[in-house]
DNA sequence: AAGTGGTCTAGACCACGTG
DNA sequence: ACGTGGTCTAGACCACTTC
């Protein structure tokens, strides 16, 4: 916890012990307000408890201590914790039940699972989307992957194909590839139907937020032969940047989806 | 303003007038806390303020009263009307500037458009995007508009067709589709580039969010001569429904787009 | 200096879930 | 009955903008 050496006495003159820093950084006291950013408490306290996420300190799916724990432990108001936490539950970290408690999110439930799945049937349906691996192996990363996943020079990755369905039709073949150092060992290993879970759960790896970029394009001979229709039809391609808590870029996904009995979904707000 | 039968009197017993209703329409200190679901007081501060926005109470871009007079009308606290002003800017219909004052959003200006044009070049760059009309006209609805737009058998809709640019490069062909009653005398207007700013300014119309459809199709012998292409190239067919802040649908909009300088972009959270 | 939104606190009560 | 998160209040102070 970080620890300010000097603070103001809060309005009421009651004793506090200050486990937070109360400037931001700068100090206060000393003759002028610091032309650095402000930096709010709560801010502090939203990264103290991601740092805590991005460590694995809880695991998905389990229970935080309650709000006024944490409050007391980092020396801030219950109010205070609170807007961290709901923060943290905007981006999809935690999710809070009234009556409960506040839980790390699990990204394996069902409606997790179609949080970095967008595609649908055009009619009504869609369970849970089905995977084949195709081929995985580990290679010296391109200039391509180098690029995308900020990779240096003598960097490995790891290439990773899959066949997916829906509903029992295939739908997409997507090439994934991540490096090898961040995920040593996965391509030993069984992988799970969404991966991400695995990233979470066995290399401590939170997907936050992913980029997409969505062209049209017709498919090659060796997508159609795998997805099983004519080559030159058009398909979707998604490029997808996956980015982990701390702003790292940690996956390199090329989709490409077959749309001619579903849709590609998008909610602009 | 809603006002309550009865209010149970605040902890310290001080004088306060009720405007908004404190028990979420159940009756309270009749017995049992009512089985009705219960309605929290920001959330009707909310709605009280959302209908002044869809009643144009407020232009866009206007500011609004501070808190402090907003709490005071409304007869709540200060921080009650926080929590709804913040939720509202969360929507993006409005803007809060700290040390200025809140502010209706002002879906015209330059950052606010690209809220729902998701096109950008794969190299950098994207100035505003142009657009030129190619046909506007009223018409019966089919049965297609009927189904999208929720209207009934003798609707008119006003579709319009355009075809619009990117930094000089024609990238799209739109067919739009809004229930004429709706936007009475829209078909003799000079239409501007953004046209949610026309829907917002001259039929207090104004769009909260959109539900988009993507998939890849190869392109017709008309959409391609009128983007100077040729037919047959896959292009990106995103099929839209934008709603209102009443949550009505209010536009249907079909666009075909060339993805071969360009890309759809999307970021999952 | 005055006014606005932004942060922080402390405390009360409410709704929900589980014993 | 108890503990959790959710709501609401009142008041203080901070940071930013404008006059």
């Amino acid at each position: 916890m970080l620890d300010s050496p000097f603070d103001a006495p809060p309005t009421n003159g009651a004793q506090r012990r200050h486990v937070m820093d109360r400037t931001g950084g700068a100090q206060a006291g000393s003759g002028h307000p610091d032309a650095v950013g402000f930096r709010p408490l709560y801010r502090q306290v939203y990264d103290t408890l991601l740092k805590r996420l991005a460590d694995a300190v809880w695991q998905p799916g389990q229970i935080l201590p309650s709000e006024g724990q944490l409050a007391a432990e980092l020396g801030v108001s219950q109010g205070t914790v609170r807007k961290a936490l709901d923060a943290l539950t905007a981006d999809s970290l935690l999710v809070r039940r009234q009556g409960r408690g506040t839980f790390v999110a699990d990204h394996d439930d069902k409606q997790s699972v179609f949080r970095f799945f967008k595609l649908r049937p055009d009619r009504e349906g869609a369970g849970m989307p089905t995977s084949r691996v195709v081929a995985i192996a580990e290679a010296a990363a391109s200039a391509d992957e180098r690029g995308r996943l900020d990779l240096v020079r003598s960097a490995r990755v790891v290439r990773i194909e899959r066949l997916r369905a829906l509903d029992g039709r295939l739908c997409l073949i997507e090439t994934i590839s991540v490096p090898a150092s961040l995920f040593p060992g996965i391509a030993q290993m069984e992988l799970p139907n969404t991966l991400y879970s695995l990233y979470a759960i066995r290399f401590g790896i939170t997907i936050a937020t992913a980029n997409e970029r969505l062209k049209a394009v017709a498919l090659g001979a060796r997508e159609a032969g795998l997805l099983e229709v004519a080559a030159g039809l058009p398909a979707l391609e998604v490029d997808r940047i996956a980015v982990d808590l701390e702003d790292r870029p940690v996956e390199w996904r090329l989709s490409i989806c077959l749309t001619q009995e579903l849709h590609y979904r998008s909610v602009l707000r």
